[in-house]
DNA sequence: CCAAACCTCTGACTATAATCAGAGAAAATG
DNA sequence: CATTTTCTCTGATTATAGTCAGAGGTTTGG
């Protein structure tokens, strides 16, 4: 990789740790323990489940729970049991946790200002310009891209939302008993194979391969979810089945799709598919896609 | 100013706290106590000196010298008395401390490459313009303008480039002696009066004004660090300037100034000074301008 | 040459962050 | 229904971060 481009990303991560990270910590500490005010921050003015709690701030149960009777004990949180299951608890802010807290989200917006204010507006402009951009694509480089099994809750979770979507989607709904099968054991090797991207542990795409020893590689359940479309996730979804079906010694990958997925066809014809006769009678299809592996893949 | 930029900047903030800050602190510690290892890479291949870390790293002498002992136990570096100074002492990094250096560079690459890795060329090439952008309107914004006594340290160090340019740049070099006088009187209240900004502690540029009652203020001293141009430094200070003078009750400023100083000119003339006839002696000026002040200031 | 300012260090101390083992209750599993 | 897993909590303990006062040597400025 080209050391330039390194080099200003470490630039940038030095600016940036100087200038965001320090004065982050510095405005919400505010006489507390930093840790504290995470939790009280995060804890949010809906409330939190102490696992999930947990899990986002990545801290040690023990640790967490000395946090929270802390924050009891000043009166700015109650901890009670959850109710649909008692071994959980969920932390509530009171209202002076609620007021702490918009004391917190007011100082989080002047630090914001303190960036801006020195600035023109043309300045002003292009920096919240930049800063969008940085943020898209860091978060695109944060996604992960990972073989799941079908049955696993992420992958349970895509489809869901996949056929929610296709039934939106597609003219007259979309049934899934009327449609090609891809169940579970045609979905793990050796018959096939699932992906599922995740950002920040939570699935947010899928796609999956079904192999037919010498005949060309089915690709199919091809989903992203609208909340994190536009950062080429579904790109890279679709270059990683390529690779496993080369692995897996595939010549030719195909696909079929619907009229209505306008964004997903554009990407198959850009990447290199080309349309082809029916090759079979999905009733919900109106294009049927293939590319060839062998030519040099992008 | 926009909610809409202030929210969008938290956003910015909020990821990279999270991504950067937290795993660039992460691969810079390595089973290391991170203050150490913040202060192993801040001496750096060349030595520096024990009061100089303690204002870049802001950190209280105790603690400092504490690491420090550390430090110098583990076969990292070495402290020593300074030559000039011996009250000063300056810590060098042992071959052992090189190494140690090199493998936090190391590190600090294969974090900026993880940003990098997961993108496609087109996104990679976006990231790294948008984290320039960012990184150096951020720097603008660090910038700070004040009022400064002409003998302080940061006005010397800034009249003294500003004459080495000037010496440099026009034809003929630069005699002080015959220009018209500045002298620290004349850039004091309430005579005068001169500004300077900072970066981070350092001088990066200048600017005065020279009060005469009912006539003109006369505008002096513009400069502005080569390293620092192109950040609208010399606009804030003109501004700055501008709003001292019409709070001192002018009504109009003028300056004069060489053909050699393009960049000067052309700012002058974007922020609404007009070229009059030459009201001066000024023996290295080719131009004089003006500009009223009461007339919208922008 | 003397007083003031400066630089670094040590000692003594506090607060915060973090880890680990295990207990007790509730839910999931087969 | 017995077993395992999950979730939260307490107790015990350690590491790290940070502060403050003052000692001892060095330089600066009048």
């Amino acid at each position: 990789m080209d050391l330039e481009l390194v080099a200003q990303v470490r630039r940038f991560n030095r600016i940036v740790t100087q200038r965001v990270g320090a004065l982050d910590d510095h405005y919400l500490a505010r006489d507390r323990p930093l840790g504290e005010a995470r939790v009280l921050w995060e804890i949010g003015p809906d409330g939190c489940d102490v696992r999930s709690l947990r899990s986002r701030l990545d801290l040690d149960s023990g640790y967490l729970s000395r946090l929270l009777r802390s924050l009891e004990g000043a009166g700015l949180i109650t901890v009670e049991p959850s109710e649909s299951d008692k071994r959980v608890r969920t932390a509530r802010l009171t209202s002076a946790g609620l007021a702490e807290r918009a004391v917190l989200d007011q100082l989080s917006d002047a630090l914001a200002l303190s960036f801006l204010t020195p600035l023109d507006e043309g300045q002003r402009n292009r920096l919240v310009a930049a800063m969008s951009e940085v943020e898209r694509l860091l978060t695109a480089a944060m996604v992960q891209i990972s073989r799941q099994d079908p049955a696993h809750p992420h992958a349970r979770h895509c489809m869901r939302e996949y056929f929610a979507e296709l039934d939106r989607r597609f003219e007259g709904g979309f049934d899934p008993s009327v449609s090609i099968s891809a169940d579970d054991d045609e979905l793990r090797p050796p018959a096939g194979l699932l992906l599922t991207a995740t950002l920040r542990s939570e699935p947010i795409g899928c796609g999956a391969l079904k192999f037919h020893d010498d005949k060309p590689t089915e690709l199919k359940r091809m989903w992203v979810a609208p909340s994190a479309r536009g950062l080429g996730i579904g790109r890279r979804i679709l270059a990683e089945l390529e690779a496993e079906a080369l692995r897996n010694g595939s010549r030719v990958v195909r696909l079929e799709t619907n009229k209505s997925l306008t964004e997903a066809i554009t990407l198959y014809r850009s990447s290199g598919y080309v349309e082809v006769d029916a090759f079979n009678e999905e009733p919900h299809a109106h294009h049927w896609f293939e590319k060839p592996l062998d030519v040099a893949p992008r």
